[in-house]
DNA sequence: GTAGGGTTAG
């Protein structure tokens, strides 16, 4: 007896195809039972089997017995192929890296589909086609295909089919202009609820909630027959979450309530989201304590809320409630971690969550790599830059900037250029890491060149790349350039100059001696200097041997903060260089009187993937003795060779 | 058949 067609026809619907040998075995199976003349679903079934499988060495073109099935048959026979790739991958949620390229490529074979459907002379395309094709052409990265997809929606007169209209929209939302967009919309003569949806969802989207809002209101008071849902309402509250506007999301919380929207779980997940992002983490709590059926993405937003508030013990907590995790919540939690600067418990997590067996992402590899950054883990860093090149995860703008910053925060610059160099794609973001870096590595030149590079290639710097540029000069006492930039900052680029910037120019003119225009610019900046820039001042004060300014900043400094001991040791040892004696004297005598006392500074360091901390005097690691001794003989050693210098620069030798 | 919530970099 041979299986019921009934059941091929569930061996080809099934998300994943079977392999092709399976599949041309069946193939021969219908074509012998007589079952693919029949009118059943079975031939459009096994032509996007077909589309839908991978080639390989015995079978190179899958996609012709595709086209070859579909040639005699009607329009819907190729909706139905078409539909099944378009939405391939939908299921597992698409996901930039590993799968999401491969996804990308099953999506593309829509497109010889509709040619074949084109040139057929069977069968034209309907309304049918466009919603799937453009959905399609909505997750390509080229706007080509869309745009002349568009243009055959035009010629054979669909755009009166409102589902059609409405995929055209959401095409343009995703892949082409808001605006366009919005006037298919305004033209449109056919509107309904989706209309509206997609539209605001666009707009949510692109980060534009003031427009998303407006349409809402707009859509509250001028159409009667659609009426907000629980989707409109979704992209109503995010985008008030974007305003971080708390009055207004109680507004439209009460709004759900008093209009009878269906409280999804979805919509519940939404709201707590603008809650939190509208910095009221008791009222999210209060949302998600209501929720029946939570889902991650209800317990994910509440880790995201815990965590943003610093609040890591309850994210955890939280974190530890949960049944079954993906990876969202272990991202939450890990950022987090690397927020609060807790940067060794985001290492941990990590370990943690390979034991749990649950795959890393781009995502999480950006978390581990800012981690590195803080603690100077190389080591770490470098076994994160393997993992991305053993699992080919595409190397997108933030991994890339993360890991150029990785690499200069770790004190291998070189790889940082290089790896800058391989990106593919850079933002404004990647340029001010590749300048920092190389600023705080000295290479001052470089970094004016990369700066002026970035700006060549119309990229806009910010208040960091500033911070980068006028501390490259810092090092290398390029005044002149200095100027420019800080100036630049102002005029050409309207960039609000932050204490940074100017301690930073204040930090080049003291160094460069240009004592008096340093504390001009001292007393005219618009805020109160703070202990960087007296500290800058006072540092160029014992310098260049202005005793009286050098004693102003001194006290200044102290005014700030009278318990930081480094200010007296200082001002003591310029004294001291200045041969005043007595005044030195004084300061120590100073010191000892007001009992002021050295903090412990704290470092640490990696070492073969540990990262080990230190504090002053600290003997509680399980080396210490040992580390001691080292240090000792360091010490020594050091000693030894400055004698030496002393020597030498004294004439003596 | 079209629309919808959670994690990322300097």
């Amino acid at each position: 007896m041979p299986p019921p067609p009934s059941r091929f026809l569930a061996l080809l619907s099934a998300r994943r195809p079977p392999p092709l040998r399976r599949l041309l075995q069946v193939h021969a199976h219908l074509l012998a039972a007589g079952l693919l003349s029949s009118s059943s679903d079975l031939p459009s079934r096994l032509a996007a089997a077909y589309a839908l499988s991978t080639a390989d060495a015995s079978f190179p073109s899958p996609l012709h017995h595709a086209l070859a099935l579909l040639a005699p048959l009607p329009a819907s026979a190729y909706n139905a192929a078409i539909r099944a790739l378009s939405s391939c991958g939908d299921d597992e949620g698409y996901r930039h890296g590993r799968g999401g390229a491969g996804v990308v490529v099953v999506v593309r074979r829509c497109l010889p589909l509709y040619r074949a459907l084109l040139r057929s002379g069977a069968a034209r395309p309907d309304h049918l086609t466009f919603p799937f094709l453009l959905k399609a052409c909505a997750r390509l990265r080229e706007r080509g295909y869309g745009d002349a997809v568009l243009g055959h929606v035009l010629r054979l007169g669909l755009d009166s089919d409102v589902f059609v209209v409405n995929a055209a929209t959401q095409f343009l939302a995703v892949r082409g202009s808001m605006s366009d967009a919005h006037r298919l919309f305004d033209q449109s003569t056919v509107r309904d609820l989706v209309s509206w949806n997609t539209l605001i969802g666009g707009y949510v989207r692109r980060g534009n909630p003031g427009e998303a809002l407006g349409l809402f209101w707009r859509m509250v008071a001028e159409d009667a027959v659609a009426r907000p849902d629980e989707v409109t309402m979704i992209g109503a509250v995010s985008a008030c979450g974007q305003l971080r506007d708390l009055e207004l999301g109680r507004k439209l919380h009460a709004f759900v309530e008093g209009n009878g929207v269906r409280c999804t779980v979805r919509l519940m997940n939404a709201i707590m989201d603008m809650y939190v992002k509208c910095g009221s983490l008791e009222l999210a709590k209060s949302v998600f304590e209501r929720i029946e059926h939570r889902t991650v993405v209800s317990w994910t937003t509440m880790i995201v809320g815990y965590a943003k508030f610093g609040f890591m013990d309850d994210a955890r907590r939280v974190f530890d409630e949960m049944s079954d995790r993906d990876v969202f919540p272990w991202n939450a939690l890990m950022t987090g971690y690397v927020q609060c600067k807790l940067c060794k418990e985001a290492l941990a997590l990590f370990h943690e969550m390979q034991e749990a067996r649950v795959e890393p992402d781009e995502i999480t590899m950006v978390n581990l790599l800012t981690a590195c950054s803080h603690l100077g883990a190389l080591e770490m860093g470098m076994w994160v830059h393997r993992y991305i090149e053993k699992h080919r995860l595409v190397l997108s703008v933030a991994l890339g900037t993360s890991l150029v910053d990785m690499y200069a925060k770790c004190g291998n610059i070189e790889k940082a250029v290089h790896v800058f160099k391989e990106i593919p794609e850079k933002n404004a973001l990647t340029w001010t890491a590749m300048i920092c870096g190389l600023a705080n590595h000295g290479q001052a030149s470089e970094a004016i060149e990369y700066f002026r590079a970035m700006i060549d290639l119309g990229q806009q710097p910010d208040e960091i790349t500033f911070i980068g540029v006028l501390s490259a000069c810092c090092h290398a006492g390029l005044v002149k350039e200095g100027r420019e930039f800080f100036s630049l900052m102002d005029t050409k680029y309207h960039l609000e100059r932050k204490m940074k910037h100017y301690s930073c120019m204040i930090d080049l003119l003291g160094r460069a001696g240009h004592l008096v225009e340093a504390e001009q610019l001292a007393k005219t900046m618009p805020m109160e200097p703070d202990a960087v820039v007296w500290g800058a001042i006072f540092f160029a004060c014992r310098m260049h041997g202005n005793i009286s300014l050098g004693e102003k900043a001194a006290m200044k400094l102290v005014e700030i903060d009278p318990s930081d001991s480094g200010i007296y040791v200082l001002l003591a040892n310029m004294y001291a260089e200045a041969n005043m004696r007595k005044k030195a004297d004084k300061v120590r005598v100073m010191m000892r009187h007001l009992g002021v006392e050295k903090v412990p500074g704290c470092s640490c360091i990696e070492l073969n993937g540990v990262v080990h901390e230190f504090i002053v005097k600290d003997k509680s690691h399980t080396d210490s003795d040992a580390i001691y001794d080292c240090l000792h003989e360091i010490a020594l050693q050091i000693r030894h060779t400055d004698d030496l210098l002393n020597i030498s620069a004294t004439g003596v030798v």
